[in-house]
RNA sequence: GGCGCCAUCGUCUAGUGGUUAGGACAGGUGGUUCUCAGCCAUCAGACCGGGGUUCGACUCCCCGUGGCGCUACCA
């Protein structure tokens, strides 16, 4: 008796423990009939794997790690990329708060195979779609006497554990109703009652060996009876995540860390359920500056804010990628199909990590300087349009030309899309003569002269320059000009072209002179330079 | 409170008993230069604390401490 409670025990503790190694059991007298190490089950399936997202309205970096880890998984195994909502929260899914999620993954470029907008073979995916499937799993759970209804009231339980946690005791659910017959619950539901389904917890130490973090053990007899169906008959997280792991033939559950307890009530789960559970891999989350949760308050967290802000979405893969997992390789940027040959889940970080915007910074502004002119402009375009400097229809001709010119110009010192209409506005619209006259008095260079000493200079630039036609007004020729005009007056380089670039752009900062004013044009440089020499 | 996970420069991290503890971002300095940016060079900067184990610990073990997570009819 007591070595038949054993066994029985022992069998379903392995169950539980499928994806445990072997070796962990060495020495044991009765050696399992098919021992089943991680890599047998890894190949003996189809790779399918998913992003779990709550229809939150917005994209969370925390997500877009999650789904991109996953997506590189997939493809890296030939497997496929799922997209499911997870929306059983009611109150805070609406049918349009999904939106922002996919646009924000799909900008990114992380597409998925099978999802709520594309269809695929287990659908539906949207678990708010898929109720009556939870419903049928929890009668039958029931049935087996796996779970039962539970009766007590909110208020109830509340009480208990108000009361418990002023003694110091755990709160827990005390499994009261568990003692409810079959024949009382039926009764009580043909009343009317409305009761929540809980799973009858079975008091195991258990544990399961995950693909980042390692063996993991928790004692189950700490745990009490989880409710799996509220009592409106929608499931509970995890509960509805272990039936759809299971329809949706998910062969590796990779998520955030804040899952990893919750692990333990799922594996609890497929075991009533007859299922067997995937792998699992459990990420290190993302963390505020200050080491905190992640959330809102603390800046941009939010993939569309990011995209707002003129960040490129390879930068933002880029980055997200080495938030978590290191190739462990000096190597720091990758494109997509880099980090598709090099990522390994074994690589990634078990202790969360700051999500670090200035690193974003260098990697957004280094993917900016690599790429063609042609498409940066095509990606400033929406930005300058914002700012009314270009029209919404991308211009095309001589214009487009033109434009191609200033980015080049600005490339290398763009860090965001975000910034360009500051930089680039100088080249569409001629500055306040009067501010330019301020900064002439402050400027370290042009402050060697006095302003009505810059003044003349300016006309006599003006002048100079008036005599190159159209067709040479190219950097070259304006270059000698303008270091004629330094040498005639006998004054370092510095102490004419700084006055020149403040009258012409009202900033201390722009691009190689003399390019500058070949692309601002003759006729606007010589009016520019005669208005702050003639300003009063 | 209980349980779980984690702990190397400010940040992301490499490191698996013996290393000048390496790289990147950010910061400092210098060079290139008409400014800025870029690029190049260079400097500074870390093993949470305490006990063990060991000839020898960043590395292994234990205890603290700290952070995060879970402990819901949220996901």
């Amino acid at each position: 008796m007591q070595d038949h409670h054993t066994e029985d025990q022992d069998r379903r503790h392995e169950h539980l423990h499928l994806s445990s190694l072997p070796a962990a059991r060495a020495g044991e007298e009765t050696p399992r009939k098919t021992p089943v190490t991680d890599s047998a089950r890894n190949t003996s399936k189809p790779v399918r794997v998913r992003i779990a997202a709550s229809p939150t309205g917005k994209c969370h970096v925390g997500t877009a790690r999650t789904a991109l880890y996953n997506l590189l998984f997939a493809r890296q195994r030939g497997g496929k990329f799922i997209l499911r909502i997870d929306d059983t929260d009611v109150q805070r899914s609406t049918t349009e708060s999904e939106q922002g999620v996919l646009e924000g993954l799909r900008w990114l470029g992380l597409e998925w195979d099978e999802g709520p907008d594309k269809g695929g073979p287990w659908g539906p995916y949207r678990q708010s779609e898929r109720l009556q499937l939870y419903q049928r799993h929890a009668a039958e759970l029931v049935e087996k006497d796996r779970a039962y209804y539970c009766f007590c009231s909110p208020e109830e339980l509340e009480r208990e554990r108000k009361e418990a946690l002023a003694n110091g005791r755990m709160p827990r659910y005390s499994g009261r109703c568990r003692a409810l017959s079959r024949a009382d619950a039926e009764a009580r539901r043909q009343a009317g009652e409305r009761p929540v389904v809980r799973l009858k917890i079975e008091p195991l130490t258990m544990s399961f060996t995950d693909l980042v973090k390692g063996r993991i053990e928790l004692d189950a007899s700490l745990m009490g009876d989880p409710v799996i169906l509220k009592s409106d008959g929608v499931p509970t997280y995890s509960y509805a995540t272990v039936v759809d792991e299971h329809e949706m033939r998910i062969s590796h559950v990779l998520r955030g860390a804040d899952h990893t307890t919750n692990t333990f009530v799922q594996l609890q789960i497929y075991e009533a359920l007859g299922f067997e559970p995937p792998e699992f891999g459990h990420f290190a989350l993302l963390l505020n500056p200050d080491r905190s949760k992640i959330s809102k308050r603390t800046g941009a967290v939010f993939i569309g804010e990011f995209r707002d802000e003129g960040y490129l979405p390879e930068a933002i893969v880029n980055h997200l990628a080495l938030c978590g997992w290191n190739p462990g390789t000096d190597q720091e940027v990758f494109s997509f199909d880099g980090l598709q040959a090099a990522f390994a889940l074994d690589q990634c970080s078990s202790s969360n990590a700051i999500f670090d915007r200035s690193k974003l910074l260098w990697l957004n502004g280094h993917y900016i300087r690599q790429l063609g002119v042609e498409e940066l402009t095509r990606r400033t375009l929406p930005f300058l349009a914002g700012a009314g400097l270009v029209p919404s229809e991308p211009p095309a001709g001589p214009e487009l030309e033109r434009l191609k010119a200033i980015i080049g110009l600005e490339q290398e010192r763009l860090k965001t899309l975000y910034e360009a209409p500051e930089l680039v506005t100088f080249f569409f619209r001629d500055p306040d003569p009067a501010a330019c006259l301020e900064l002439l008095k402050t400027d370290r260079f042009a402050r060697k002269h006095t302003p009505d000493e810059l003044k003349r200079a300016l006309a006599e630039c003006a002048a100079a320059l008036r005599e190159l036609e159209d067709s040479s007004w190219t950097a070259l020729p304006l270059k000698e000009t303008l270091e004629g005009e330094a040498a005639k007056l006998g004054w370092k380089p510095p102490e004419l072209f700084m006055p020149v670039r403040l009258t012409v752009s009202a900033r201390q900062a722009t691009p190689p002179l003399f390019e500058t004013l070949e692309c601002v044009g003759r006729s606007a440089t010589l009016r520019r330079l005669l208005a702050v020499a003639g300003a009063p």
